[in-house]
DNA sequence: CATTACCTGCAA
DNA sequence: TTGCAGGTAATG
């Protein structure tokens, strides 16, 4: 499921919920090894009595600080879901784990294929277990600069860097694919050949789709759903992701779909044309203004000001 | 870099 | 039955 817009609108969600409870101890355990550590009676144990004081995220992690200065850490992986309800009412056949709350709810965790993690941590082991994490595209600090400057230095294609978390933290395969698109650029194109002005919109794309993504509550095509059960609407916005054979939305030429690094890549080979190709309308900035065709789509695709449109 | 593993459900 | 799915970690 959850790429960054998603784990984004479930943070938003549980704090809305959650913020001051106490929680007790694990109130149900279907798969212990969800629980990647501490062992699951000492996790038990070191929640008891502790009040939630913020719910954070960082890259798709969900960071869930308790007060004494550890954190539960939740990734959703493909198929988590968090929600909050009473102990007593039924929990779906997905659910794994729950940690209970001294009013009587519980945080409920249900995860399909059993991918989801979850982990408690003080601030050293925190910043451990996120040590590889690269920077938050919706930062401040992440600027147009250093982003043309790192891609740049890498001679790898484009698809698998941006889902390297540790290049940029928090893009998944859907907003891969739909950041090539809005920035024009073929998924296979090697990163240090992408021309500076074009890796400069390729950076300003990446925000304004994670800030549309999240402002749509994120994308929902089968699993995920928010910390209220709420399905995203961002699908119905997405360009080209799993829109195989399906007219590309600028142009009409036929969305094409090809394995890279072993993810399912979808692109449009007109308005995203192969490095070097021969053949195909090689059109400059060709989302730009074209993209006013698509219904209702997001006045944006100024590249203008690297820093500073911030999403959150 | 590619492949495999971790898991389950679902559609073709 | 096969292949595919929002992710990552481990292995050649």
């Amino acid at each position: 499921m959850p790429e960054l817009p998603e784990v984004e609108t479930v943070r938003r969600g549980l704090a809305a919920q959650i913020i001051g409870r106490v929680f007790t101890g694990i109130s149900f355990l279907e798969w212990p090894r969800t629980i990647e550590s501490p062992a699951p009676e000492e996790l038990a144990h070191q929640i008891a009595n502790r009040q939630v004081l913020a719910v954070e995220r960082r890259a798709k992690f969900l960071v869930i600080v308790l007060a004494g200065g550890e954190s539960l850490i939740v990734h959703l992986r493909m198929t988590g879901q968090l929600t909050v309800a009473p102990q007593a009412s039924p929990r779906d056949r997905f659910a794994r784990v729950a940690l209970g709350f001294a009013d009587g709810d519980e945080l409920r965790f249900s995860d399909i294929r059993r991918f989801g993690r979850i982990g408690l941590y003080d601030e050293a082991g925190l910043a451990h277990r996120f040590r590889a994490l690269g920077p938050e595209p919706l930062d401040e600090q992440w600027l147009a600069d250093n982003f043309v400057a790192a891609l740049a230095r890498r001679r790898t294609r484009l698809k698998p860097l941006l889902l390297d978390q540790s290049f940029v933290a928090g893009l998944g395969n859907i907003y891969a694919d739909e950041a090539l698109f809005r920035a024009g650029l073929h998924p296979l194109t090697i990163a240090a050949e992408v021309p500076a002005e074009r890796a400069v919109l390729l950076h300003a794309s990446i925000r304004e789709l994670l800030s549309d993504a999240i402002n749509s509550g994120g994308t929902t095509f089968s699993n995920y759903r928010d910390a209220y059960g709420n399905e995203g609407d961002y699908y119905e916005r997405r360009r080209v992701y799993a829109r195989t054979d399906e007219p590309c939305l600028v142009c009409g030429a036929p969305i094409v779909r090809i394995v890279v690094g072993g993810r399912g890549t979808h692109f449009c080979a007109v308005c995203q044309p192969a490095p070097g190709a021969t053949s195909g309308r090689i059109v400059p900035f060709p989302v730009r203004a074209a993209d006013r065709l698509v219904a209702e789509a997001p006045a944006a695709y100024t590249v203008a000001a690297p820093e500073g449109e911030d999403g959150r």
